[in-house]
Order: C-alpha cells, then structure tokens, then sequence
DNA sequence: GCCTCCTTATATCAAACTGATATATCATTT
DNA sequence: AAATGATATATCAGTTTGATATAAGGAGGC
C-alpha cells in the first residue's frame, strides 16, 4: 500500500504559499490550522527528507551570515501536481476524538458533578479558542476580496459556528446534569 | 513515559456497562461512539492482552458449545478503579482532524468548483449521520430517566448541535465559494 | 446437499503519528 | 556575564490505523 501520509499534502499545501523550513512548517500548523488538524516534529523533519528525495520538494541555498542551520523548502512542479490531485480525490477522512465527550459517555460511574467539572474544563478552553479565532475573522474581513484569504475565512468561520454550537450544548448539558444531583 | 493509552479507558469504560469480546467492544465504538471516538482491531486486541495481566480485566470461561473461539472480557475492582481515575483527570485531549477542511484552507490552488465539491461531499456525508443521530435521540427519548441514558443522550445531542451547524456552513460558504466561478 | 456470500471472531503487521527528549544557536533580559 | 526563552533540526518509544490473514457459523439460492 504506502502512500497514506496526509503531512505531506499539509506541507505541499503550506509551500505552496511560500518557501518555510520545517520549523516554520511546525508553526504554521499550530497557528493557522491548529483548530482543525495537528502535526508534530516527529513526522514533519522525516517527511521533508522523504519528500526532497521523491522530487516534490527542494532545498534552498542557505543564505544565512551565521553558522546556524536553517533549512528552507520550496515546492516543485512534481510537488504542485500532487497537492492538486489530492484536492480533487473525494475521499476525505473526517475524524474526532474528544475526550471530553468519551468522559461524559462513561461518567455514569461517577457522581454528576465530575461530568459538570468535565465541561467546564471544555467550556473554558472552547471560550478562548472562540475569542482568538473572532480575531482572525476580524482581521480577515478587510481583505476578503484576495482568494487565498477567502479559503483561510471559511475554515475560520468553520471554526467560529462550531464552537458556538458547542457553547450552547454545555449550557444544556451542564443545567441537565445539574438536576440530578 | 509510558501508559497514555485511550483505547485502555474506552474498554474500561464499555466493560464496566456489561461483559464483551473484542468483536463486540469493535462494534460498540463504531456505533455507539464512533461519531467522536475511533478505535481498531490493531489497538483493540492487543490491549486486551495487556490489561489482563494487569488485572483490569479478566476472561470469562468460554461457555459456547461449538469450537469456535470467543473471549468474553469482565472488568475488574482494579479495572473500575482506574476508569474513576482517569474520569476525574482535569487533562483531556480534543482533536479534529478534518481533511475536507484541510482541502478546503488549500483549495486556492483549484478552481472554486473542486472546493465546493469538497463541501458537497461533507454535506452529504454529515446529512446521513445526522439522521441516524436523530433518530439514536428520539428512541433515547422514552428512556432518559436511566443515569447511563442522560449520559449516551448528551454525548448524541452534541453530535446532533455540531452537524446541524456543519450544515449551515456549508450553506454558507458553498454560496460565497460560487460568487468566485 | 452444496455453493456462495455475509457476519462473527481473533490476531498480526507495516506505516503513520504523537509527545517527549536531545542538542545547539541566537536574542533578550537581568 | 548569566539566565531565560525562542529558533531550529533531529530521533525515538509508544500508540494507533488500516489492511490483511485465517477460519467458523448462518442465510439463501439452486
């Protein structure tokens, strides 16, 4: 089989907007998309080696004065191909895992406050990831009319309309739990 | 570091509601949980092995008359115990990995038609879940005087508020994706 | 009776990914 | 001058997925 590795079009993806190293890579997950998708070092560094030797990514010179390595990437032809045949596949796996929902589907065991604290823990979290993504929007809505802009401000109101519907069911969640105790 | 197993809490968890097989624990995830949670054979039988010698759980006598195998699992003191722990644990971890908004955050490279395609699909995929949802809350409906009821009814009625709000996103960024053909 | 197909059931493996750790440089503050 | 934190690459053990192997039981057709 092989070949089932998504890092790869996230790092295709990501290059196609601008040369990045792998630490850039690594924050860009974490800043931009990190709300909707994850990645880690341990599988960012080997796929930029195994990626540069399939001819879907190149090294850049190091242009740096200092001693210090820094290692850019910048997408080649071969690497466009891919990314835009990925886009085009209809197979697209779409998966959660929330801990939070696993503890309130088990917390049966225990008392209804522990599923309260449980919720209010996610609450809290969703609270200020909500008010950061309203900042992205807000700073997005000015230059809307840029197409790469308007694909980053659907997954950011992807982000805002779910986490608003999560809100609202803690709420209802919480004052339920609350008359059984 | 050691023992940051999910799966572990996910079989507690089933077990402490009644005794199963690997089979059945598969199928429980699948049908029960598998709209926030997943979990594989791969993941499943090994560590069955594993929290039995660790006491968590134990085999029952294979009472079938034929000589087909069938390994019945019953959770332990030590099992239940443990499963309290990790309950009360403040630490949970909640990922999204959502491929169509992946391709959808990259969709700039392609012409609007493939990323509203994209959302189709989605669409169509959460409409079929949301329905199986609906009707899981209205059998639930009859019975929610049960404490484990409440429980499997509030995890169901998170899924059901996410997609209803997928939905209107779709709507939404379908018909700003299409002003751009 | 026999053949086919689907479901039940356990088990293993390569490939992918995470989270932690190691190492080292550079920049800023104390 | 020392300490702290950000930048940067890299590797590893442990966890998980998705696929595959194996085999028995049941349902239906002919």
């Amino acid at each position: 089989m092989g070949k089932d590795r998504k890092i790869d079009m996230v790092i295709l993806g990501l290059l196609s907007h601008e040369d990045l190293t792998g630490y850039d890579i690594k924050k860009q997950i974490d800043e931009a998309i990190g709300f909707f998708w994850k990645g880690s070092f341990g599988s960012i560094y080997p796929a930029l080696g195994e990626m540069e030797k399939a001819g879907q990514i190149k090294k850049l010179p190091d242009r740096s004065s200092g001693s210090r390595e820094k290692i850019k990437y910048r997408i080649t032809k071969d690497g466009k191909n891919a990314l835009k045949e990925w886009l085009k596949e209809e197979q697209s796996s779409n998966d959660l895992k929330y801990e939070t929902l696993l503890k309130l589907y088990f917390g049966g065991v225990e008392k209804p406050e522990v599923s309260i604290h449980n919720i209010e823990i996610f609450e809290e979290k969703i609270k200020a990831d909500l008010n950061v993504l309203k900042w992205y929007k807000s700073n997005l809505g000015k230059v809307l009319d840029n197409n790469e802009h308007l694909h980053y401000y659907l997954t950011v109101t992807f982000g805002i309309d779910t986490y608003e519907a999560y809100l609202k069911w803690c709420a209802r969640s919480k004052k339920l739990l609350k008359e059984r105790i």
